[in-house]
DNA sequence: GATGCCAGCTTGTATGAACAAGTGGCCCTC
DNA sequence: GAGGGCCACTTGTTCATACAAGCTGGCATC
């Protein structure tokens, strides 16, 4: 399926260790075993199981075959990045609604996340999402100035902002950069996801970005506890997630 | 510093791109130049530079010319794994209390995720910890039965756990797993951390591995809110965050 | 039977070469 | 001036090889 050599290795592997072809905790054949069962050199094979190692699938260090850590797929960028393709492939009938859409001068913050001039102007949106029919996030975003036109045409019961534009402005994200910590809901939370006012909610704050570094977005997510996990798989070789200190701490 | 080559390149181009001498959003050199400066071969700095990119301090893509994307260096895996490891590189005073060590048998969940038989003896620990004199965190840990003496031989006032077992009993983490979330304060956590019952909490609980892949705790963090925040940085090449239905959901 | 050592296996690091694929800027044309 | 096409440059992929470093299991020893 994926088009170079070593993707197409590394699929074959994970299907192998999904199947239970590979056990949980067994060990992996040898690189030059797979090498020579792949008709491929052992750099391509090392590239293959690298993929693995990062996707926290199996375990490596020097000297001792490679470990079986999990069998299930670590989900993609795109899914972790638009909550549309995270739903749709959880199988969860996802349907969202945009409450507000205005233009505004942006505050010190947002310029600063964008990348942007203070006081140049922004896309504001308010976003009430749905599972099942049920409210679980509210979203509020700041659109920078050179992507708000593709996001004032769309309908207001757009699925997938991020879709949309990338179908149809070519605007594609690429990198993405994650803050999440814990909040107490405030009075707009508390009415528009039917919970008490005060009640934890999870927030996960986003700044998207384009193949070219340009900031597309910075956004303010906030589920209704409960109805989201988020998942992070680390090792001593790769650490992605970081911890830092809040207001409450350095103040 | 970095005992190997790539890394040692690795190291200089953080502390460049960390200087400012290749600014925020400029682009790198490319991989010729940086071989031909380092006396390196092509393949070398690409090690160098795949490092980087996947602690999300440059961006990459082909036929453009890297792009520096963020300045910061990211932490260790050993810091987000230990509380106290990350609490000293912030230069924040952590100091620990266990107020409850038992053992008793495990429950069906601890089991499944200790890859314990179920019914057979964990070690309980209930902590409270402070930064700068304040109570941020309450953590509730199950060992697995092979290190439970090691942990039971520690005085009630031992800052790192994790560091202490690693140094005594050479169970040293290699690999972790992290559940991400937000719930609301139960009475025990509201009279340890000082806060109101039902205000929000973060909870962070994880799994911590030896490089074999046996599992060594599973541990229950519960973060007073505004205390911490975690930070994901993720790109269509790798996606180490996942984001999970919770039970109000999948219900 | 327990302990320690060693040889062979396995992963990590490094080099050099070659071709494929995508980008960006230059130049030419309309 | 706008647009399109071309080309040099850059990153991505793959190969073959060599040596370093760490682990495992079996053998010899005590």
């Amino acid at each position: 399926m994926g088009r170079s050599r070593y993707e197409e290795i590394a699929e074959a592997l994970r299907q192998a260790i999904r199947s239970g072809a590979h056990p949980l905790g067994s060990r992996l054949p040898s690189e030059s075993d797979l090498a020579a069962r792949w008709g491929a050199s052992r750099g391509t094979v090392r590239q293959a199981v690298a993929l693995l190692v990062s996707e926290g699938l199996i375990g490596s260090r020097q000297g001792a075959r490679r470990v079986v850590l999990r069998q299930e797929r670590r989900q993609s960028f795109q899914q972790l990045n638009s909550f549309a393709q995270w739903a749709r492939a959880m199988g969860c009938e996802v349907s969202s609604r945009i409450l507000e859409r205005t233009v505004r001068p942006a505050t010190d913050e947002e310029a600063a996340r964008l990348d942007a001039e203070p006081g140049g102007e922004v896309l504001y949106v308010l976003r009430l999402r749905h599972l099942d029919g049920e409210p679980v996030m509210v979203e509020r975003t700041v659109y920078a100035e050179w992507v708000a036109p593709a996001v004032l045409a769309l309908p207001e019961d757009c699925v997938s902002i991020m879709d949309s534009i990338a179908e149809r402005a070519d605007v594609v994200a690429h990198y993405g950069e994650h803050l999440i910590d814990a909040v107490a809901a405030g009075s707009e939370d508390a009415r528009l996801l039917r919970v008490r006012r005060a009640s934890p909610l999870l927030r996960q704050r986003h700044l998207t970005y384009t193949a070219a570094g340009r900031a597309i977005e910075w956004t303010d997510d906030r589920y209704r506890a409960g109805s989201v996990v988020f998942n992070v798989m680390n090792s001593a070789a790769a650490a992605p997630l970081e911890r830092h200190a809040g207001p409450d701490v350095t103040g």
